[in-house]
Order: structure tokens, then C-alpha cells, then sequence
DNA sequence: GCGACAG
DNA sequence: ATCTTGTCGC
């Protein structure tokens, strides 16, 4: 037992870091909880939010945290914020809610003392919900912090509970013939923790989406096929394109 | 030593 | 995540 109150060693961060995950996970709901969810056309969802952090190569301390708002179904920006923060997390596989969820949680906040009319009914966010190591990944942590329903939308596959990026993945993804095609991610597990998704036409590599809180898989999938112009999602490409542009900006000054 | 590794 | 050049296609 270490006498050092003051710092905390790694594996110690990564404990606690895991029971506060589990803490926070008993609290994700993983279905649908507005009525526009169910409605086939997705009736009464007016705006769609998109978060995420943009990174500055070399430099593990600035970075720019952005909250855009669509409309739907226009995906018209209608919203957006960016703002330099400090990191002080670092970035650990299976735990990347803790590097980036402080700030976009500010980044809602913001919004709401500010425009609250203008507040998302739904949040995609950069990353895995339920497809994660533990089962509750940054678009779930986000979910719980924010009460927004979130669904996580990421462009690797995180390899869990069997899944992984081998051959018989590689075959699945070439048989997606066409934009809006997918296939499910089943675990070792037998659950389904989420599905590959041919945005668009044109790409070749999928999307993966998962389950954040307060949606359900099926209702995620819909309205992620019902944004997509391009491979990324309306409100993550417009947050990106958006984000990379003030990063750019502000580092200069 | 080797593979994995959301962002 | 971020850096880079050209190349191909509409």
C-alpha cells in the first residue's frame, strides 16, 4: 500500500477509471425513449448534434473541442462551437471517455445557458457506445453525463468480445453491395453489439454503430442512413470539417 | 518477441 | 487522432 496520496500510479488511474465506468453504466438505458424514435419517418426529430475533439500532432495539451447542430431532415448547421481546451487525460484504448468527455459535456452545457431552443434531440458521437470493452463506451459515458440520447459512430472496428478485423470481417465487408447495406456484430458473447454500415455508395470501409443511450440499435442505424451524404455522418463531418478548420486557426495565434 | 490499439 | 503527395474520377 503506497503512502503517496498526491499522485496515483497508472494501473491505480485505470481501476478507478473502470469502477467509475461501471457506476455510470448502471445507468444507460439502451432503447428507444422519445416518440419520434419510433415513428417511421422519424417524425417531430428536428435536430441532430455532432461532438468530438480535434487533435494537434506533437502537442498532448492543446486541443478543440466542437458541438455542431443540424436540422433535420435539411442537415442544415443551424449551431456550432469550438473551443480550445487542455488535455489532461491521456488516450487509452477502452477508455477514451475520460481524454475527452469533460469537454463536450462543457460543450452542451455552453449551449444550453446560451441557446437552449437550439438543443439536440439526439447526439453522434466520434467513437463506440456498447461496442467496447466493458460495454460502455464514450457515446454511452456521454449519454449518462448529458441525458441526451447518443449513438456511437466509429470508423475502425474495436476488436471485443471476439470481434476482429480478420478475413471472414474482410469478406462480410465485401459483400455490402450498396449504401444503407450492413451486417450485425455478434460477440463470442451471442450478443449483438453493434452493425457495420455501408454509408454511401462509394465507400468501401464501413462505419460501425453502436447503441450510446436511450436509442435503440435499429432506430440508430435509420437515422444514421438517413444522414449520410458521404462515409461520415452529416453532423461528424460538418463537426470535423468545422473543428480541423478553428484548430488551424488557433494554434497560429 | 508479437499483435493490438475507438480517438 | 495527425502528417503528406499525387492520382484517379466525376
Amino acid at each position: 500500500a503506497g503512502t503517496s496520496g498526491m499522485s496515483e500510479t497508472q494501473p491505480e488511474i485505470l481501476q478507478r477509471w473502470e469502477s467509475e465506468q461501471a457506476e455510470l453504466k448502471g445507468q444507460m438505458v439502451d432503447s428507444d425513449t422519445e416518440d419520434w424514435q419510433r415513428a417511421e419517418d422519424f417524425a417531430g426529430l428536428q435536430r441532430i448534434g455532432g461532438v468530438d475533439l480535434s487533435y494537434v500532432k506533437g502537442d498532448d495539451v492543446n486541443a478543440c473541442a466542437s458541438l455542431v447542430v443540424l436540422t433535420y431532415p435539411d442537415l442544415e448547421v443551424v449551431y456550432e462551437d469550438c473551443q480550445m481546451v487542455s488535455l489532461n487525460a491521456p488516450y487509452v484504448a477502452g477508455f477514451l471517455a475520460f481524454r475527452e468527455t469533460p469537454f463536450l459535456v462543457e460543450a452542451v452545457q455552453r449551449l444550453q445557458r446560451n441557446d437552449p431552443e437550439l438543443m439536440p434531440q439526439v447526439l453522434l458521437v466520434d467513437g463506440n457506445g456498447v461496442l467496447h470493452h466493458r460495454g460502455f463506451g464514450v457515446a454511452c459515458h456521454l449519454g449518462v453525463l448529458t441525458n441526451l440520447p447518443c449513438i456511437g459512430v466509429a470508423k475502425n472496428l474495436l476488436q471485443v468480445d471476439g470481434l476482429q478485423n480478420d478475413e471472414l470481417h474482410k469478406e462480410q465487408i465485401k459483400e455490402l453491395q450498396k449504401g444503407g447495406d450492413t451486417f450485425p456484430l455478434m460477440g463470442h458473447s451471442g450478443k449483438v453489439l453493434g452493425v457495420a454500415l455501408k454509408s454511401c455508395d462509394k465507400s468501401s470501409k464501413p462505419i460501425y454503430i453502436s447503441t450510446g443511450h436511450r436509442i435503440s440499435l435499429q432506430s440508430a442505424l435509420r437515422l444514421i442512413g438517413s444522414c449520410c451524404k458521404y462515409r461520415v455522418p452529416e453532423p461528424i463531418r460538418q463537426r470535423k470539417l468545422r473543428n480541423q478548420d478553428a484548430t488551424k486557426k488557433k494554434i497560429k495565434l
